[in-house]
DNA sequence: TTGTAGGCGTTATCAA
DNA sequence: TTGATAACGCCTACAA
């Protein structure tokens, strides 16, 4: 037996079509008619056709989510994206893309395919073409975290380059002045301005950087043991290492403890990024924390407003900040110089 | 301007609108008409409609994943099945629940409003009714992690019990008597296995277990916080403690480092679960690792099979072993005893 | 307030 | 092979 349709409500209720539609979509209807149109559904056990709704509407209450990975940071977005926007009878569909050019085209094609009403990702430069594409369509684009330069639409990114300027300000005062640097792909802003930070950084405090401890990587966990690896090889290794996120800070962790060094000791480490493990990892990680929270929330309320069409005609531009967490992980220079610092 | 259709399509092409259906549908097709058609396609832009098509096939090509949260576990099952089943097609729409009825029900109403082809999700007792409900329907429900009891349907789940009772086995081969355990809901069977395998395990070397060091929890970290600080509080504490689940590890963590114990010297502590960090937190926790990626693996066969209707007509029934990894954080007791045990 | 009918973009059927 | 046409389930005028 079939899923029943709106025309099996209706002969079952007496009613005609239109009167069921119309109750469905909270109009003005006759009590009684309500009443046994209420009786047809529990009885058919009729559960309305959205494929069908959204073919005349042209809105499917689905909007896409496209990010690198779900890893710790993602997942946690996602996790306040799928409660704020279900909440308002949206759900959402994810795509992940593993930085793979393929599989961004794929995602793309498939979120327009199907008819999204709104996208939310996390750029890579990879994504730029495609993004453009999808923005002489008629669906909303958001881009958070990865700044995709060039493309005029809304966005929610942290302030990477003063939270990395503020860390590795930090990290100076703490009396390093040889400070190794893990950055991840610099074709991305988010990479680019971390970096940046790194390097303003030591402008403002008459630094010069030497070019040797700085570690490109791209993000990975891999990128973070190799970066350590060579400091640790180093004539003139570094005190400290600045990482630009958290898997990076991982594989560093890892390479460190395959060598029998302490962080905190031997050697000081920041990090972007602050996975709730960081603060048991001994004797703590420094870490820049991003508000996740506050980030979903904007998103929520752009997304909302662009469907409404109450969102204002120029794309909107925020930019959240983010907190040190200051903890263990950075304290050798302090020792060794003497100094001493309050926590913020 | 509109987003052309297959009738725009045809229009430019000079064909039929059946004759550019059956060309989408790779069906075949005079060569002359395919190439015309594909300038056709390119010339607008065209891209087809999913709603419209589900609408005549009755196929969404769109998956269900519904769990209490994305936590790394689920997170990484998501990931892969993102990824394997969008290369046959399938988009993924995600709902969490996080333990409350009613999102639950929002949730599978949604999913089956949507027509979604098949979902797979976490198990919950709260779930029972609706998925029976689901099930008398025509979309395959695939349970994975935690087994809803009762439910007629394919599932994939972890040896549960096996593996905590190995795991408590090799506490107590390394010299413990007084074991602490910290479950998660006894209302899932994912919490009731858990345990039962700490049981056997007492069992079967003969020892009785103190109902004093059973903690119920419910999965979350303060739940460990708590159950490890009623644990350190005791008269006669526990010299070892087994945790359900890795986000009640991490409490239970937390909870030590706050009252300066140190894992494997002061207490030993094995938990369920293994994230990538645990490696990495002095002396390393030895974990219960679940083979997410095999998980992923059978999830993936099941939902294409069921979909392409090769399944076996009786629901599946697939359990996969999860393999311990021992680290430091196991042998306070050990040297305490004197005695010696090779890693397996 | 209600009923009727046309159309959303596809696919499937049937004749040609 | 191809073209024409009837569905798929719903919403929305429009007329009653």
């Amino acid at each position: 037996m079939k899923k029943p349709t709106i025309l099996d409500v209706a002969d079952s209720a007496g009613v005609a079509v239109g009167t069921v539609s119309r109750y469905l979509n909270d109009q003005r209807i006759r009590k009684d008619n309500r009443t046994r149109i209420e009786q047809a559904i529990a009885d058919l056990g009729y559960r309305a056709n959205t494929l069908a709704r959204a073919m005349k509407t042209e809105r499917t209450n689905t909007v896409g989510y496209l990010v690198p990975k779900f890893d710790e940071f993602n997942s946690g977005i996602l996790t306040q994206l799928v409660r704020s926007l279900r909440a308002r009878g949206y759900s959402i569909v994810t795509f992940h893309h593993s930085d793979e050019a393929d599989a961004i085209n794929e995602a793309l094609e498939s979120a327009s395919s199907r008819r999204i009403d709104a996208i939310i990702l996390s750029g890579t430069h990879e994504v730029t073409e495609k993004v453009q594409e999808l923005l002489t369509g008629e669906q909303p684009v958001i881009i958070f975290n990865n700044d995709v330069p060039g493309v005029e639409t809304d966005k929610v990114l942290v302030n990477d380059e003063a939270a990395a300027q503020d860390a590795v300000s930090r990290m100076i005062d703490f009396g390093h002045t040889r400070i190794g640097v893990v950055t991840g792909d610099l074709n991305g802003s988010t990479g680019q301005n971390r970096l940046q930070g790194y390097t303003k950084a030591h402008e403002q405090a008459g630094l010069s950087v030497d070019e040797e401890l700085v570690y490109v990587g791209n993000w990975g966990q891999l990128d973070g043991y190799t970066a350590m690896d060579r400091f640790l090889g180093m004539e003139n290794p570094p005190s400290a290492v600045f990482f630009s996120n958290y898997l990076m800070t991982i594989g560093g962790l890892d390479c460190l403890s395959s060598n029998g060094k302490q962080v905190g000791k031997d050697i000081d480490l920041v990090t972007f990024d602050d996975p709730d493990m960081f603060r048991l990892i001994p004797p703590g990680i420094t870490a820049i924390e991003q508000p996740i929270e506050q980030i979903a929330r904007h998103l929520t309320e752009i997304v909302l407003s662009r469907l409404d069409g109450t969102a204002p005609d120029h794309p909107r531009n925020i930019r959240v900040n983010c907190a040190l967490k200051l903890r263990g992980s950075l304290g050798v220079a302090r020792k060794a110089s003497g100094k001493t610092h309050e926590d913020s």
